[in-house]
Parts: C-alpha cells; sequence; structure tokens
DNA sequence: AAAACATACGGAACACGGTTCCGTTTTACC
DNA sequence: GGTAAAACGGAACCGTGTTCCGTATGTTTT
C-alpha cells in the first residue's frame, strides 16, 4: 500500500541540503571560470559529489543558472522601478536599466548564448529570465513613450531578446556589445 | 596540350571530384533541412560517402558552409556598390544593403550562430564572410557619413558582428530580428 | 540503541556527435 | 597490362550529456 495520506512529509535530508548549496557554490565558480557551460562532471568534482547527485538537485542545466544566478536576476528586477523614480527622464532610466541588464549578461561568459539557445533544457531558463525581466522592461518602455520620448508599441520582449542577443561575444576584442545596443536605444528614440 | 611541364601535378581524380559535388549538394540539402550544424554523418550518408571522404574535402565545418554559401556572400558584396550608385541617398544604400545581408543570414537556420561561434574550426567562417563582406559595408558606411546622414566612425566590423547576432534565433515567433535591425539602423542616424 | 525505512548518493554505463586513422579500393600514368 | 599515388570507407576513439541501480546515509519508530 502507499501511503498516500498527504501528511506531514519528512523534512529534507541534511546531506541534500549541504550538497545543495555545496553544488551551487561549485557551479558559481566553474561558471566564472569556464562560463556556464562548464562540464557538468567539472561540477560534480568541485561540490565533492558524482553527477547523479547534480541531476537529482538540477535537472536541467537551465535549473542551475538560474539558481546561480537568482539574486542578480532579483536585484535587476527591483532596479526597474528605483531607476524610473530617480531619474530625470523615462529614457534616461530605461538606458540606465539595460545598462545594468547588459552588464549582467556580458560578465557571465556563456549566459548570453545560453539565454537564446531553444534548446529544451534552457526552457526554465528562458521563462524565468523573461517573467521577471520582461513586465519591468515594459514598464521602463511604456513610460518613456508615454513621455513620447520614444516609439510607441515597442515590444519588451523583442527589445530584451535583441539585447541579448548583442551581448552574445562581448568578450571578443573587437566588438563592442555596449556600443551596439547604445545604437539600438539611440533607435528608440522619436526623431 | 598536355602541359609535361616538370612537376606537373597528376590532375585531380574523377572519383574525388565526382565525391565533392556529391557532398556539396548533399550538405546544401541537409543545411536546408536541419541547419548549418547537421550531423556529419548524415551529410555523409546523403552523399554516399564515409565520414573520412568529408573531412578529406572540407577539414572543418567552416569549410563546407563557406564553399556552400559563396555564391550567395559573393552576390552579396557585389551588390553594395550597386546599391550605392542607384541608390537616393547612402543611407537608403546602407539599409538596403544590411536587408539583404539580415535575409541572407535569417533564410539559413543555425548561420548566424555559427558565424559568432567562437571555436576555432569556425575561424575560416569568420574570416571569409568578414574578409568579404566588411570592407562592403565599411565603404557603405563611409559613404553615408561623408553625406552627414549617419554619425562617423561607425566601425564596420562591429556593426556586422551585431547584426549577425541580432539575427540569431530570427525563427522564433516571438522574436523579430528585422524590428531589432532597423532600431540600429535609425540609431546610426544624426540627430 | 537497534531495527526499519525512505531518501539520497556515486559512478559505471549508455547515447551521441565530432574526429582520426589505416587497411583497402580506385584512378592516373606509363 | 602494371604500378604507385590518391582517395575512400568506416571502425574506433574521445569528450559530454544523461540515465540507472546497487549502496550508503539519514530519519523515524520501537
Amino acid at each position: 500500500m502507499t501511503g498516500t495520506e498527504s501528511g506531514a512529509p519528512r523534512k529534507q535530508r541534511a546531506d541534500s541540503r549541504r550538497n545543495e548549496t555545496a553544488l551551487l557554490e561549485a557551479a558559481a565558480a566553474a561558471f566564472v571560470a569556464s562560463g556556464v557551460n562548464a562540464p557538468v562532471r567539472d561540477i560534480a568534482t568541485r561540490a565533492g559529489v558524482g553527477v547523479g547527485t547534480i541531476y537529482r538537485h538540477f535537472p536541467t542545466r537551465a535549473d542551475l543558472i538560474v539558481a546561480v544566478y537568482r539574486h542578480q536576476v532579483e536585484a535587476c528586477a527591483e532596479a526597474g522601478p528605483v531607476l524610473l523614480a530617480r531619474s530625470a527622464t523615462p529614457h534616461a532610466a530605461l538606458a540606465s536599466w539595460i545598462d545594468l541588464f547588459v552588464d549582467f549578461l556580458v560578465t557571465k561568459h556563456g549566459l548570453a548564448e545560453a539565454m537564446r539557445s531553444d534548446d529544451a533544457a534552457f526552457q526554465t531558463l528562458h521563462a524565468y529570465f523573461l517573467d521577471r525581466l520582461v513586465p519591468v522592461c515594459a514598464q521602463l518602455l511604456d513610460a518613456a513613450a508615454t513621455a513620447g520620448e520614444i516609439i510607441p508599441d515597442m515590444d519588451a520582449l523583442v527589445l530584451m531578446h535583441g539585447i541579448g542577443n548583442l551581448c552574445i561575444g562581448a568578450d571578443s576584442p573587437s566588438y563592442d556589445a555596449r556600443l551596439m545596443v547604445g545604437l539600438v536605444i539611440a533607435g528608440l528614440r522619436l526623431h
């Protein structure tokens, strides 16, 4: 008989919790060292666990990435309204916020690439980033449009997708992601 | 006639030439069906050859891609001066030319991704595209800058790199690469 | 404290794609 | 024809992601 009575579930085992935090730290270190595509085995070794343990805690790579960067994404999301309130104009707020977002992306080797992957395993990543950040971006766009500073009806999802793309390969010396993003922001302006 | 110059190399074997064209056709078909990252074995099977034969003719995947798309890249490169001569303004020529380039990229599933890969195997691809197209773009940019239509000193390499990036994932229904490229072009304008 | 049980672990094994290597076959030339 | 260079095929190898299951560990019960 399967005791399906939904009573008090056992609390998570101590070793499980330990391994989870060890994995998060190991993954963060590996991401810095080798980018977000660091081999699974590397991360497992760093954390001193077997590969199975990774998959048990983070079924897809995206889950791990989300877990590692959650705070930073949250910070970025929360910065939106703050910037809007404090900036001279909505357009300035938008530019500052996009700057934050770009900073975040370009400092995470390979994250921008991963963001746009259509691999099913990255669905979670995609979903999380977009769910969290697109509304913030939309708010900023809306404020700037209402103020007559930029073209109306710009789709926040498309814009973020495009900015993410522009940040791919940002560490190449012959490329300048910020310059390109700047052109996009300039292109949004009414003139 | 049969030049018997000393050291005259044997002419290429007939089977070799046959296989090369078979491979080009097979690769073109595979690229259409599965994108430019189609498995090597698939291409070999389509062409009815062994995998070794692919590597003998095209040491890297980039070599194969370049061979398959050479005509189209040439056509794009040659269109630059023509557009410049025929368009109302240099800026219009630039916009039209970039449109051509974007068309080329978005219709080749996975090509934009491959273009930006820093994998050593794609060095050839990178080099060929840039060698062939960047000067054309630079000429258009220069003409438009001289005419006072756009900001001066825009680096053609950075611009093409960025446009290539924007075309990544262009087949996603929730994205619009052309819209983003349009923003960039608008951003180039002096205002 | 020990038994009983659920939970979590480790890492071998598998899948898959790129790449190399070498014995065999085909072709060009004499 | 004969011979040697050129080219071929595909098995074998490597690096990664992913799965699976016998074992170990932690928790609860007696």
